[in-house]
Formats: C-alpha cells, sequence, structure tokens
RNA sequence: GGUGAGAUGGGUGAGUGGCCGAAACCAACAGUUUGCUAAACUGUCGUACCUCAAAAGGGUACCGAGGGUUCGAAUCCCUCUCUCACCGCCA
C-alpha cells in the first residue's frame, strides 16, 4: 500500500512510475485524492464539533459543582443538537475512511528506477548467466522420468491421496528434501539468518499484512471454517512477525530464515509446463525474509542476492539472475531479481528463487515502523526471497547430474543426503 | 468441551463517572556529578489523524474490539475476540 503523504505530493511521478508497471487505472490515483481531500474536511469539521462539545461539557460540570442546577439544565439542552451533528459526521468519515483505503489497497508498488521497461517475461533483462550447461549421455531423460526410474516421488500416489500436483516423495526422493532443508537452513544461519518456525496457517490480518489479501484470495486454500488461508510461502507468517511493531533503529536489519510447506492453488498452465515437478500445489521452501532500513535496504538486496548465487554455486547448477521488467512484477514488489535453473532435459529455464525490495509497501499495511535518530517515526523496508525452493531444485539435480549410472549428488550436498548418488 | 479469572502506555501495575492520555515503579534516552565504571540526582520518555510552509503550538481520537447509557466513560450496560488457570480429551 502506497502511502498517502507521498501520493498527495508527487502525484505525477507516482502515475508515471505505475504506467511503468503497465498498470492502466492511473484515474485511481485522481480518485484516491479527491477521497483524501474529502475526507480531511470532513474530519476537521468533525473535531471542531467534538472540541465544542468536551467545552459544553466541562462547563456543565462545573455549573453543577457550583450549584447552578438551572443554568446547567439550560445549557444541557443546547448539546443534543451539535450531537446529532457529529453522530452523522462520524458516520461519513468512517464511510470515506473505507472508501480511500479500498481505492489505496488497489495500487500496486511503485517499481525502482532500475526496472526495465517492458510488458511481460520476454522483456526481462538477464543480469548474469553462471555456470557450463552440461552435455548429457544421448538418454538423458527429464526429471519425473527419473523419478519414476527410482522411485523418487510419485505423483499418482498423491492424486489418490489427495490430489492433482500433491506429490509423494519416497526413500532416496524424500531424503533429499530433507537433506536440502538442511543444507537450506544451516547456510542461512551461517548467513546470520536466525531460524524461524512459523504457523503454516494464517490469519487475514496477516494475509493483508504482506499483500495476499484482498486480491489474490483465490490463490491460497482457504479454511473457511475457522477463516484461516494456508500459507503459499513462510513469507507471510514471518514478516507478520513484526507487524505493529516499533522497532529499534540499531536492530536493524533483523534476518529471518524459515522453512515451511508452501500451498497453491495455481489455477491455469498446461501441457508439459507442469509436468513433474515443475508446478505442484504443495512444495518445501526455505525462505529468507530482512526487516531493512530504508537508507539501507538495496545493499540488503544485493546481499541477498548473493546468497541465493552462493547455493546454486555449491549446488553446481547452471543458472541466470533476471532483473523483471514493469509488466512481470509482481503487485507488491518494488525490484525483484528471478534466479533460474537451466533443465537441461526440458530445454528451459525454471524460477527457482525470486528475491525482491518491498520497500514500504508491505510496512505500511502491517504498520511496522522504526525510530530514527531524529526519534522520528518511520516505516521500514521488507525484503524476501527463497533460498531456495525444492520442487524445481530436484529437477534441475536430477536433470544437471544424471549419468548414464545414475544421478550425482553435488559434493556440497553430500554430508546431508548421507549417499553420493541416486542409482 | 466444562468452570473460573482477566485484558490499561516498552514492562510491572494503580485507577469504579468530570481534577485521567492516565499514578507509581522498572526499562530506555539526554544531562549533572565522577580519574574510569557504578551509584545518586535532574530532565525527557505512547500512537494516529487534522491544523501549520516547516518547527513550535493547537485540536481530535485511542485504556482488547464493536455498540449503548450520559451534558460528560478507562470507570456503568450489551455483544464479540483473545489471554491465563484448573478439569476433561488428545499428540
Amino acid at each position: 500500500m502506497l502511502e498517502i503523504t507521498y501520493l498527495r505530493s508527487h502525484a505525477d511521478d507516482v502515475k508515471a512510475r505505475l504506467a511503468k508497471k503497465n498498470f492502466a487505472e492511473l484515474n485511481l490515483v485522481d480518485e484516491i485524492l479527491a477521497a483524501d481531500e474529502k475526507r480531511r474536511h470532513i474530519q476537521k469539521q468533525l473535531d471542531d464539533n467534538l472540541a465544542q462539545q468536551n467545552l459544553m461539557a466541562k462547563e456543565i460540570g462545573d455549573l453543577f459543582k457550583q450549584g447552578k442546577k438551572e443554568e446547567a439544565e439550560q445549557k444541557k439542552s443546547k448539546t443534543a443538537a451539535l450531537k446529532e451533528e457529529s453522530k452523522q459526521l462520524d458516520q461519513q468519515l468512517a464511510q470515506v475512511e473505507e472508501e480511500q483505503k479500498h481505492l489505496l489497497v488497489r495500487l500496486p508498488n511503485l517499481p525502482h528506477s532500475s526496472v526495465p521497461a517492458g510488458k511481460s517475461a520476454e522483456d526481462n533483462e538477464v543480469v548474469k548467466q553462471h555456470g557450463e550447461i552440461p552435455q548429457l549421455h544421448n538418454g538423458a531423460k527429464p526429471h519425473w522420468e527419473i523419478a519414476e526410474q527410482y522411485g523418487l516421488f510419485d505423483l499418482e500416489l498423491g492424486v489418490k491421496i489427495t490430489g492433482a500436483g500433491f506429490p509423494v516423495y519416497k526413500g532416496k526422493g524424500a531424503r533429499l528434501q530433507r537433506a536440502l532443508v538442511s543444507f537450506f537452513l544451516d547456510k542461512a544461519i551461517e548467513a546470520g539468518y536466525t531460524e524461524i518456525i512459523p504457523p503454516h496457517l494464517v490469519n487475514e490480518h496477516s494475509a493483508f499484512g504482506t499483500g495476499q489479501l484482498p486480491d489474490k484470495e483465490g490463490q491460497m486454500y482457504h479454511v473457511t471454517a475457522d477463516g484461516f488461508y494456508l500459507i503459499p510461502t513462510a513469507e507471510v507468517p514471518v514478516t507478520n512477525i513484526v507487524r505493529d511493531e516499533i522497532l529499534e533503529e540499531k536492530k536493524l536489519p533483523i534476518k529471518f530464515a524459515a522453512y515451511s510447506p508452501c500451498f497453491r492453488r495455481e489455477a491455469g498452465s498446461y501441457g508439459k509446463d507442469v509436468r513433474g515437478l515443475n508446478r505442484v500445489h504443495q512444495f518445501e521452501k526455505v525462505e529468507i525474509v530482512q526487516i531493512a532500513h530504508p537508507d539501507k535496504s538495496y545493499e540488503v538486496l544485493e546481499e541477498m542476492v548473493k546468497h541465493v548465487e552462493g547455493l546454486l554455486q555449491l549446488l553446481e547448477l547452471p543458472y541466470r539472475i533476471l532483473r523483471l521488467c514493469g509488466g512481470d512484477m509482481s503487485f507488491g514488489s518494488a525490484l525483484t531479481y528471478d534466479f533460474e535453473v537451466y533443465s537441461t532435459a526440458q530445454k528451459r529455464w525454471l524460477e527457482v528463487s525470486s528475491v525482491s525490495n518491498f520497500e514500504t509497501f508491505q510496512s505500511n499495511r502491517m504498520k511496522t515502523r522504526f525510530k530514527d535518530e531524529n526519534k522520528k517515526t518511520r516505516l521500514v523496508h521488507t525484503l524476501n526471497g527463497s533460498a531456495l525452493a525444492l520442487p524445481r531444485i530436484v529437477a534441475g539435480l536430477l536433470e544437471n547430474h544424471q549419468t548414464e549410472s545414475g544421478v550425482q549428488i553435488p559434493t556440497a550436498l553430500r554430508p546431508y543426503t548421507g549417499f553420493d548418488t541416486i542409482s
């Protein structure tokens, strides 16, 4: 959610930057400003009214104390009209406030100046590419065939138990999952993150705080009996740790890392795009979150990018980093780097991580602030990224490290798996 | 699921209709003292919105949330939520 104070003084800048994000409803900005003006006008009237009422109440009290009962009664009779007026103003205020907020939450975050212009994934900027794409033997297979050959996961079984998109991992496939989670968490802890095990269901306040509600309601599983949502990412519960908090400046940045399963309803997409582990409803992920000082958040973003790169290098996977263009960025992000691993057998890039700076977009919703050196209360910046999401990493490992005699586990991961090859 | 108690500022906790945005203590911050540390002392010390060019100043609201009674509510009434304790059930 954009800050209304910024909007008031920089309306043209806001419009220009929203346009870069291919946001069509620029008239919303003017509607918001109109509502804001109306709101302030009503608030002023109401405040003045209430001030007058307070004054009168005080005078009546004094008169009673002095024993001037008649005067007091006389004055009392004059308060009714004022009260009625205040009541109506109060209702108007509540209405216009709601209207304003309703409009405001529909505005996406403003893109950072370095975000390339563009409409779709085609226009994303490749910032870096690293690692050799391996030359595979003739019988090289996509990961779902490898998984079947070695009994690593079973999608049919998941259909029986739950439905499509809920894989059942087995044997070395399951152990590989557990190994990757431990490996990623240990690396995060080495990098100074505090490990968190969050709830896997959140209430609607939390879902609103990070921006999943009200727009993306359909992407989450909703437990209607209790009003909870299954988390689509640990970002939601973990970032909400600091909701409604005023933090100490010297405690920034706050670094959290969390493993959680992630649940996504994911409507759309067909065919080979969703084969195997390319796209599933439940998957495992280690997420890193930082709550940063607004002046330092882009340094923090770079640090997080480096961290994710380090993981991919240790896993010996060919990857590239994209800076997402305005049209492909998420609603709440100011700058996003996507990490893609090359799927050698599928001959395409798979997104394995997305690292974003949300600036004040989430903190404004969550009311997460800190006191700066001048004792001014300011909103923090929030950042998060996958480090990393498992299913496509598993796909990448299986496909890129396959040999005719089996799949080689990267050296760094072997202490965690307890085996060197899958065969 | 049953019964009981409770929800006040960063923390503890006082406050049963006007003198309460709220005592006191602790913590925090600034300063005085001091060779240094500690102690002691003094001061500051909630948030949001409105007003103001800005600061100062002023106004309004907020004592879990929402309604109500009243000229006036932290205080009285209603509804809801949550927390704690004990019992039952369960991992």
